[in-house]
DNA sequence: TAATTAAGTCAATATGGCTGACCTTAATTC
DNA sequence: GAATTAAGGTCAGCCATATTGACTTAATTA
């Protein structure tokens, strides 16, 4: 790759800024999942089981593979996770009406309201983050995150919410 | 804890956006994480290797209490990683002259090579976020991440680089 | 000298990934 | 209608990486 520390750069490209950047991306999400680890275990679940649980309650109705477009893991990996879940009715699962082989799943009660006890720790983290850094640098955040994560699964809506400058 | 939505809160705390945070860093975490996994795959190394070449290659001489603290993992965990980066060359010891009991870990050449290797996909990848996002995307970006992070293991230096407004 | 600290080790266990092979059911296409 | 394809599930085994707990060694410090 080219010299980062080229003079022609601005400064916040320079390695030490992009170092910090990698370094506080570790540190965030370690700490951003000690919390719903810590009630997982009670539950004996893992942070995987959190991650179906997640985005199933995000997404109701979602099938298997589009699960496994999410996750990136294999059919197998999910497989075993949302057997147990399902199984300890966690998650309910019913046919596609429109396409017998497809399986819907969405969050029993109890499904949700561990949905709810883990995702709540998550949210009151980001909130407290957002409230202290301000509406400006949240913006900046999602502006940011948005262009780390791969194209084809940056978020398609743009909420109206977070409109707080001017620019374009 | 009290309702997100309640009308008092400004528009980016509401949970909508709460959660498209946490999705975002889940999606930018998973796909920063995917480059250099697949070079560690050719060498037999996994994603706890790469951690521990990072962070040796970050602070040369540190020892393995150190890094445990930082890795949040057990002795016995990162014995059998570090064990083999050991063996493989990629890392050095030297004891502490001025306490023999500590070992100061650094990287080798080969070590640093690899670690260059990594770590560039990942700077490249937040090169590119940073330059189009812009500096005060960056400044709010670093600011709200700093806000997720448990206190104690917030980055103490605040670089002058990103110095971009004059708020505050 | 005794206690503490840093590091390493042995053993057992759990989680969550992976590959490969195979099956069922349903939908689509020839 | 038969053959093919697609979605989903299952079984078996493997591997990496995490855990706890008990213990040792060596060096430093009180």
């Amino acid at each position: 790759m080219a010299d980062l520390n080229s003079s022609i750069d601005p400064q916040f490209l320079r390695e030490e800024d992009l170092r910090q950047g990698i370094e506080l991306l570790f540190y965030a999400y370690r700490d951003f999942t000690g919390e719903p680890d810590a009630i997982l275990d009670k539950h004996d679940l893992g942070r995987a089981h959190h991650r179906v649980i997640y985005f199933v309650g995000r997404n109701p109705g979602i099938t298997v593979t589009e699960l496994l477009e999410i996750l990136r893991i294999t059919k197998q990996s999910l497989s075993r996770v949302l057997g147990h879940l399902l199984e300890q009715d966690f998650i309910n699962q019913r046919a596609d009406p429109a396409d017998r082989r497809r399986k819907q799943l969405t969050l029993s009660e109890k499904g949700k309201a561990l949905e709810h006890a883990l995702t709540s720790t998550q949210m009151d983290r980001f909130a407290r983050a957002y409230r202290e850094a301000g509406a400006e640098a949240v913006e900046g955040f999602r502006r940011v995150l948005i262009g780390i994560v791969e194209p084809e699964d940056r978020p398609r809506v743009r909420p109206a919410t977070v409109r707080t400058s001017n620019r374009r």
